[in-house]
DNA sequence: TTTGAATTAGTAGCAGCTACTATAAAAAAC
DNA sequence: GTTTTTTATAGTAGCTGCTACTAATTCAAA
C-alpha cells in the first residue's frame, strides 16, 4: 500500500469523523488516526474544513436559524398567515440539512409542517393529531421554499378537519387532511 | 436612579441579547451596552454565563443530540429487526427534546419512525412516501419506548404498500399505511 | 540515485477568553 | 463629613486551539 493510498484513505477517515461529530480537536483526530497534530492540520486544510472553533460556532448558528424548524418550536415552518379557528399559511424553506439524508427527511418535514400548522390553527392546549391521510406529489429540491396553507373544514365538537395543501409556487407538492382533537388534558382514552 | 438598579437593568438585558443570540463575543456586548470590556466579563461572570466559545460549543452539541434524531440519520428511531422486501421493527424512546414542544412533536416523531422504517423496508435507491393515512390512536410519554413493526402488505409495480403498527408494550399508540415508489432517481412526473 | 510527496517538528502570532491586581469614582453606611 | 462598600474600568500574565510559516526527515516512486 503507498503511502498516496494511505494518506486518502485518512481524508476520508477524517471526514467521516467530523461528519459523526464535528466537536473533535486537532489533538484529538491526530490520537484517532494516529498520526500527528500537524498531518491532521494539513489534511484539514487540504480538504477545507475549517478549525474546531468555527465549526462549533457553523453548527451553532445552523441550530439557531433551523430550530425554529424542528425542535425548539412549535411550529415547523414559518407562519406568514394565521387566523385561529380558520384557516393559515407556513413557510419553509428546504435546506441540506433537509435533505443530506437522502430522500427519508421530505416526507417528514412536509409532513411535519402540514400537521403543525394545523395543530396552530386548531389552538386547543394539547390539540393532538389524531387521523391523517396526506400524499406527496413530487419530491421537494433543496433550496425550494414550501407554503402550507391550511383551513378547517369541519368542526364537530373537539373534532376538527382540516385540509392543506403545500405548494412550491403554484405546483402542488403535498395535500393532505388531519383529524385534530382538541383535548384540555393529555389523557387517555 | 441608582448605581445598583443600574446594573440590575444591564445584567437583563445582557441575558437577553444572549438568549436571544449567544453567539456574540464580549467586545461586541460591551458595545452594545455602552460599557468597557471588562464589566460585561464582570457581569456574565456573575450571572454564570460561559464565554463565547463555550457557548457555541454547547448550542452545538444541542443540536447535534437532536439533530442525530432527525435530521442526520436516515432512520428515525433505531431498527432492530429488518428483512429487506418484507417486514422490520424499530425502537424509538421519547426524549424530553421531542416532547419539550408540547403536544406537537409526538406526531411528527411517531409519523416519522413510521415513514423511514416503511422507506427502509423498500430499500430502493430513492424509496419516497406518496400516499400515507395514519392514526395516532394515544399519546405517548415522555421515556416510553415505541417499537414500530412494519410489513410489506402489497407490491404492484414501483409501488409498495406497507403497514406499520406502533406499540409501547401491547398498546397501539400509532398506526398507519403508507404507499412508497421505489424510483431510480429523482424526476418530476 | 535522485526527485518529490508526505510527515513531523517547531516557532511566532492571533482571538477570546480566565484569573488576577490595581485604581478611581460613586453610592451607601456610619 | 468621613469612612466603607459597591461599581466600573484598566492592565497584565497565561490559557486553548488554532493559522501561517520554516525546516527537517522519511519514504516511495521514477
Amino acid at each position: 500500500m503507498g503511502a498516496r493510498e494511505k494518506k486518502e484513505v485518512r481524508l476520508a477517515k477524517l471526514e467521516k469523523i467530523l461528519q459523526e461529530n464535528p466537536l473533535h480537536s486537532d489533538g484529538e483526530l491526530a490520537r484517532r488516526l494516529g498520526v500527528s497534530i500537524q498531518t491532521v492540520r494539513l489534511d484539514r486544510q487540504q480538504i477545507g474544513i475549517p478549525e474546531l472553533r468555527e465549526r462549533a460556532r457553523q453548527v451553532a448558528v445552523e441550530h439557531l436559524k433551523d430550530t425554529r424548524t424542528f425542535t425548539g418550536e412549535e411550529i415547523v415552518g414559518e407562519v406568514t398567515y394565521l387566523i385561529v379557528g380558520k384557516e393559515g399559511t407556513s413557510q419553509l424553506r428546504f435546506t441540506e440539512a433537509m435533505l443530506q439524508s437522502s430522500s427519508v427527511a421530505r416526507g417528514h418535514y412536509l409532513f411535519a409542517q402540514a400537521n403543525s400548522l394545523a395543530v396552530a390553527i386548531v389552538d386547543a392546549p394539547t390539540a393532538m393529531t389524531a387521523l391523517s391521510r396526506v400524499r406527496n406529489r413530487r419530491p421537494v429540491l433543496l433550496g425550494e421554499v414550501v407554503e402550507a396553507k391550511a383551513h378547517i373544514v369541519k368542526v364537530v365538537g373537539a373534532r376538527n378537519i382540516i385540509r392543506v395543501v403545500s405548494r412550491v409556487g403554484n405546483e402542488i407538492v403535498f395535500s393532505g387532511k388531519f383529524y385534530i382533537i382538541a383535548r384540555d388534558r393529555l389523557s387517555r382514552p
